[in-house]
DNA sequence: GTTAGCACTCACTCATATAGAGTGCTAATA
DNA sequence: TATTAGCACTCTATATGAGTGAGTGCTAAC
């Protein structure tokens, strides 16, 4: 379809706009050496790919900045991956040198350095909660008609609940119950938490005990585990820098994404393993149509258990990106799996 | 010092800028029936409010504006309080209307609205927690050489943290330590807990139980409770609408503020009860000599237990913000006593 | 003490001119 | 036939100058 010079220049077209984020022209074009054209000859290589989409115009006299389709076509055909200095790869290896327990301590550190490796904004989805396994409940009255209920993950994590206690329970229920979840439930997923939740409340409505019913019942609307991803970012601002979000609307609806993205379920969803990389509107969001996110999976074994992404303009280096996060996700997936393999094998 | 004309005219000037965002001119404001003064006039007065630095021009030939002197005396001399408006309060009682038991979701959705009733941010300080008192203290083994403690406080809020067990503690030893804090430190505030937690770990010295001491001081080392107040934001992006902030580099410095002042510690410490204003560098902060922060605490008896803030341009409508917050900190203070006030006493 | 009058200043807007970088098209060239 | 040179054209960006409006300071009159 596409000539080897079309695809030369679509492939220089597209590394100078990043570069430089000015439309580029013909002219210029052929001063570089890999481009041994003339001017017109690149010109009408330039209308040809105009034509077929992956170039644009800003305006009749303009140079050519790639299109959504250019990117695409640069993204899936073009992207020689780059080589990562020892200096950076050290840097990566920085995160999991001083031995640390919490994951959420990692995945923080991983953000920072994400975003200082690549001067754009980076995004850890942090592990998924509904994925890790009761390990241990308890609840704990706070009042006559309150308490709260803690649940601690095999991975450390705690999540707490204030609910309501019926009237006239006391202590020794609460304690019976207790220990009623914590044999019915520990290695249960948080995930599927609720429903065995309400097994046990079944089966003990079944052996007629009704006041553990109620005080069940009252927990399991506090249970909820609502699929709110964290959402843990490294250089936040950094998008500010670019060019291209100068205009404060922009700038505004892009932090207001960030703000929010956690409260619009599965936007990070990932189809596939590996990397993936969406560009401008295939984001599927107004606020995003001039950013391009690209999305890493962390696992264990089989199971992915989390995402790294970067997200920046478009016309980001996206060579450069695709293989900080290959190495980042790599060994995130390797420290990971030390720190939790235990509890989950 | 200074006459009454003076007076009338920079608190005129003061209101109309306010409202305008734009430099107020001698014969604008000739134009208003409150000033029955010629342009003459009102320049003469201006010039003389100028010299005395309250007014400042823009440019040779501008009309006037504030300066933070200005704002300063207009604040502490002529804030006559606003009235709030019948359906205003409703919407301010409805944040209790329904029974919430967790204080997090009242503070949330205070600032929500606060946010929504004066189009600026609002900052809610949630609850101090280092004030909270250990309502139960307890530790879950993760894996052999690290263990999750937990502390639940009185108004049902969890610290936990990770630390690492020196080799070959069995769980019985963990058990024995678990007594004895809960023993020794429930009713215990949160910010002394270290101190305690160190008499403790003295009291077992002494009793020679070495084994335990080590434990105790891992654990005291993961308990630090550091000073990093919660922040709760209603409408963070508010404050990019005002027209002072178009300019994408003070938008930053202030959205990197926002999300960096729970890292500054004290920031938002209270000298006396009541509100408080803050103009422009009294914020001691660059990213803030653009801003205006004017802050009401809120209490339980004479202990502040908090406070809420409004963030907004200097040129932001005191008089109504001011009316407010003090209705907003007196409704918190009675409803989280109610609340509280059971464990409290 | 207050106001009218006047000269002056400055920001802003609107044309207009110009330079520079780019384009498309056509004809000449290798 | 594929490439290139040449040329007219287009559009942006920048500078310039005139005109307008809102403002000021100062002085003299009320």
């Amino acid at each position: 379809m596409l000539t080897n010079r079309q695809l030369l220049i679509l492939q220089v077209t597209v590394d100078d706009f990043i570069e430089t984020a000015q439309p580029v022209g013909s002219r210029q074009l052929s001063k570089k050496e890999e481009v041994p054209f003339s001017p017109a000859t690149i010109r009408n290589d330039m209308a040809d790919l105009e034509e077929m989409g992956y170039l644009e115009k800003t305006h009749t006299s303009s140079g050519r900045v790639p299109s959504q389709k250019g990117y695409r076509y640069y993204v899936d055909n073009m992207l020689t991956p780059q080589r990562i200095s020892k200096s950076e790869i050290k840097q990566i290896r920085s995160i999991f040198e001083e031995r640390m327990v919490e994951t959420e301590q990692i995945i923080r550190k991983s953000a920072a350095i994400l975003s200082e490796l690549t001067n754009y904004t980076s995004i850890m989805l942090g592990l998924d909660v509904r994925k890790h396994r009761v390990k241990r409940f308890s609840i704990v009255p706070l009042t006559d008609d309150s308490a709260v209920a803690i649940i601690v993950t095999d991975s450390g994590h705690v999540e707490n609940r204030v609910f309501s206690i019926p009237e006239s329970f006391t202590a020794s229920d609460i304690e019976r119950m207790v220990n009623l979840i914590n044999e019915r439930l520990v290695g249960v997923h948080l995930h599927e938490l609720q429903a065995k939740l309400e097994a046990v409340t079944l089966a003990v409505l079944r052996q007629n005990n009704g006041r553990l019913n109620d005080l069940l019942g009252s927990l399991n609307k506090a249970l909820t585990i609502e699929h709110e991803d964290k959402v843990y970012y490294g250089g936040k601002m950094q998008l500010l820098n670019q060019p291209e979000f100068n205009d404060v609307e922009k700038a505004r609806s892009i932090m207001y994404w960030m703000d929010h993205v956690n409260q619009m379920p599965g936007l990070f969803h990932l189809d596939q393993k590996g990397i993936q990389i969406r560009i401008g509107t295939e984001n599927n969001h107004l606020a995003m149509e001039d950013c391009s996110i690209i999305t890493a999976s962390y696992d264990i074994g089989e199971e992915q258990i989390g995402s790294i992404a970067i997200i920046g303009p478009t016309r980001m280096d996206y060579k450069r990106v695709v293989s900080l996060l290959d190495v980042m996700s790599g060994d995130l997936s390797r420290e990971l799996s030390k720190i939790l393999h235990g509890p989950h094998g």
